[in-house]
DNA sequence: GTCTATATACGGATAGAC
DNA sequence: GTCTATCCGTATATAGAC
C-alpha cells in the first residue's frame, strides 16, 4: 500500500509534531509508532535510534522553516519591510503554535550536553537566519552611524530571539510586538 | 544527625544541580535520592511530587540569582556601567556553567504546556529583571531621542536573552560579547 | 521491509515497618 | 520523619516469524 519512503515521511511528520508540542524527552517511541500507525521495528528500520530521529527532525524542520520564511517575504521588495515581515512571520507562527517558542531553541534546551550534532544543526539554522538578515541590511541605506551593519543585523537577530523566547513563557505576543516597534525605529 | 530542614535543603540543592545540568525530564527521582543520600519517602515527605520539587527549585534559584546579581553590581555607581556589568555577570555565569544557557529559559522550554505555575515563576524572574534594567535606565541621561527609555530597557533585555540563548547552542560567548558592544553603543 | 513478542531498565509514587 | 520493599506503567531497543 504505502511505499517505504512514505512510511519514513509519516514517522518523521508524527515525530516532528510530538517533539515540538510535547518536547523530545516527554515523547516516547511508543507514542510515535502508535500515532504513525506503523510497527515498532519499522521505525528502527528507518532510524537507528531515537536521537537519530531527533536529528532528522531538526534538519527537516530547519529546511521547512526557511522555505516558509522565503515564501512569506517573497513579494516584499523593500529591505526594511522585509525585516519587519520577519517579525510578523515569527509572530504568526507563535500564535498558531500557542506560544510554544522556537522549535530549535526548545530542542536545544532539553538535549544532553554531549549531543553536539543537535547543537550544530540548531546553530546552523540560527546563523543562516542571522546571515540572511545581514544580507538584507547590506542592501539597505542606513543613517544609523552609531551601529555598523553587522551590529544592526545582530541586534535584529537578538531582538527576534529574545522576544520569541519571552513569548514562550508569557504565552502572549506582547514582547514580540515591542521588538518589532524597536526594530522599526532602528531601521528608519 | 541532620535536621529535617537540612534534609530539605539537601534535596533541593541536589535537584537544582541535576535539573540544570541534565534537564528536568532527564533527571529521575531515583538519581535525586541517590545523590542526596536520603530515602525515597523522605523526598515525598518534603515535596509532594516531582513537579512540586521543580517549582521549589525555580523559586529558590530565582531568589539566589537576584542575590548574586545585586552583589555583583553592588559597588558600581554609574548607571551605564551597571548595565554593562549585567552583561559581564551573565557571561561569567555561562562560562562557569559551560554554556548551558539560562536555567529559567531552559526549564521553561521543556515543561508541559499546562504547567502554568512554572511559566509564571519564569515570567516573574524575567520581568523583574527587565524592570530592574528599566529602573537603572530611568536614572540615566540618554541622548538617544530615537528610542524611549522603556524601549531601551526592552532592547537591552532582549539583547541579553537573545545572546544568552545563542551562547547555549554555540557553546561560546561570542554573541554575548557582541551584545555587550552593541549595548555600549546604545548607551553612550 | 514489516510484523509481534519480548528483554531489560527506569519512570513516579505509595505502603507499612520502625 | 525516615526507612525499605514494592506497585505499575513506560522507556528504548532487539529477536525472530512472515
Amino acid at each position: 500500500m504505502k511505499s517505504t519512503e512514505e512510511v519514513k515521511k509519516n514517522i518523521l511528520n508524527t515525530a516532528a509534531n510530538l517533539f515540538y508540542k510535547q518536547g523530545y524527552n516527554s515523547t516516547g517511541i511508543n507514542q510515535i509508532i502508535e500515532e504513525s500507525e506503523i510497527a515498532r521495528a519499522s521505525l528502527y528500520n528507518h532510524f537507528k535510534s531515537k536521537s537519530d530521529l531527533l536529528h532528522a527532525y531538526l534538519e527537516d524542520a530547519s529546511k521547512k522553516w526557511f522555505d516558509e520564511l522565503y515564501k512569506y517575504i517573497a513579494d516584499t521588495e523593500d529591505p526594511k519591510e522585509k525585516i519587519l515581515k520577519m517579525f510578523d512571520f515569527r509572530m504568526e507562527r507563535q500564535i498558531v503554535n500557542q506560544y510554544r517558542g522556537c522549535p530549535f531553541i526548545k530542542a536545544g534546551a532539553e538535549i544532553a550536553q554531549n549531543d553536539s550534532l543537535s547543537f550544530e544543526i540548531v546553530d546552523r539554522n540560527k546563523m543562516t537566519f542571522r546571515d540572511f538578515i545581514l544580507a538584507i541590511i547590506t542592501d539597505m541605506k542606513t543613517d544609523n552611524n552609531n551601529l555598523s551593519k553587522i551590529e544592526i543585523a545582530d541586534t535584529l537577530y537578538m531582538l527576534l530571539e529574545g522576544a520569541t523566547v519571552t513569548a514562550s513563557f508569557q504565552k502572549n505576543g506582547e514582547m514580540m510586538q515591542r521588538a518589532k516597534q524597536i526594530a522599526k525605529k532602528l531601521l528608519y
